[in-house]
DNA sequence: ACCTCGACTTCTGCATACAGAATACTGTAT
DNA sequence: ATACAGTATTCTGTATGCAGAAGTCGAGGT
């Protein structure tokens, strides 16, 4: 029974509002493709989803709208769900896509120059320099992503924030190989893009960010003509088949 | 491999297949949300919804979380849905992103142009010229929507595409005081446009595009200065509140 | 051996039911 | 009159049940 009490430790919600189960089970499933758990292409069939994760369908339904609605799963209305496989095309789109939404937040950002912003920047900046100096791939990515998910907020548009995050999450599954393949390179382009948005520089920052996510999504490329198929589980088969119990 | 891959088994899409329930519903609601029938600010009671539509509560829940992760809603975790009620500032950041957007998707048109592309383009652009010509202006909102999708389907970026409609639904409302504000100005700006892209100049193309929708962002601003709440029914109460039922 | 037809299994879609949470109301005290 | 507390009520969140549709497997015909 999932009535579990667990401890509302969160902070990030209204004082003691449970969060709603819906809600657990999205990160929870979000996290599971994220990690492969559930393979790209695999069938998700809502019992099995809610036996293994203690709850019943309803829930989990409601996680696979938004999970849908976001690109992770697919939805075939009479039949089923089945989690996202995305062809190299498509991420190939999504990086381009996020290639102009970026742009837009660093030219923004520049508009928008505030000291307290620009130091921010600066300090993870120097921690991914730090991530590149002692080979720390993590953390490289980890750095990575909150720089630019700083500029994107120093833009100081909530909407471009929320789209650039939802394409942000579809694609950090490629990151980690990008970042193993120009670490250091990329860093220094980062400071040049602060170095503009400090400058206040709409025009500079702009196109240093797009040509900084443009050559990400070239290494993209290269890596995946590399390696095609990053070791994805091929379709894992949905559910052990119970043979038709013969019934002599 | 004796391929025994089922060869026209495999479309087996039932054309006539039932629409779910859920989908009816959301497109049910989208449209009472737009026409003003559901007011901005309105608390939406499943149960209510559900009698008025005559479904359960089950698709109406479904509904209301795709409604809710395109903006069209808010949820609050423990209470309810409400109609989302749309800020100023909101709706010019939306324009904002909008922008970016589009001028990728000009650009990329430009770099795909194609002869029967440009062709639907200079339809679409003489439809609007005639909406102008006859002070019609519904057929110009139309004939516009048109126009800018053709151009985001032209960029060969699905995910792009996806993303501007997306946007694009969330900010129809205020097209036609746009239309009636600077029609005949707008079909000039489409005619460079639809130039920039036959002549497959990426730069001009986005910048023509980016001009053009910065311009249709000035617009709304000031016609929603001159006119700060375009008849926004004020919270029209939720339900008739039942006095404690008098028992027999 | 291949294809077709038919029944079975399984799953989704939808409806209903129940418990807890949040709100709104009412009465009382200051 | 205002503020506060207690109570009542409504609504959401979640679980369960049921019917129909989609897919699958097997048998029989060609």
């Amino acid at each position: 029974m999932p009535s579990t009490e667990l401890p509302q430790q969160m902070s990030a919600r209204r004082i003691d509002r449970p969060v709603p189960l819906r809600e657990r089970v999205y990160q929870a499933m979000q996290e599971l493709i994220i990690s492969r758990q559930l393979a790209p292409g695999q069938h998700l069939v809502e019992s099995e989803l809610a036996e293994m994760l203690g709850v019943s369908r309803q829930p989990i339904r409601e996680a696979l709208q938004l999970l849908n609605s976001e690109g992770w799963v697919d939805l075939r209305p009479g039949y089923g769900a089945f989690v996202h496989a995305p062809t190299e095309a498509e991420v190939d789109q999504l990086l381009v896509v996020r290639a102009a939404l970026e742009a837009e937040s660093a030219r923004l950002a520049a508009l928008n120059t505030d000291a307290e912003g620009v130091a921010r920047l600066r300090k993870l900046c120097a921690q991914g320099e730090a991530a590149v100096a002692s080979d720390d791939i993590d953390g490289m990515v980890a750095a990575n992503a909150e720089l630019h998910r700083c500029v994107t907020e120093l833009s100081g548009n909530q909407v471009l924030l929320d789209m650039v995050s939802q394409v942000d999450r579809r694609v950090r599954w490629y990151y980690t190989p990008i970042a193993r393949h120009r670490g250091h390179q990329s860093w220094q382009e980062h400071a040049r893009l602060i170095d503009a948005i400090e400058a206040g520089d709409a025009d500079a920052a702009s196109r240093t960010m797009r040509e900084h996510t443009e050559r990400t999504r070239q290494s993209y490329l290269e890596q995946r003509r590399e390696n095609p198929e990053p070791e994805v589980a091929p379709v894992q088969v949905r559910s052990r088949r119970r043979r038709t119990a013969p019934g002599v």
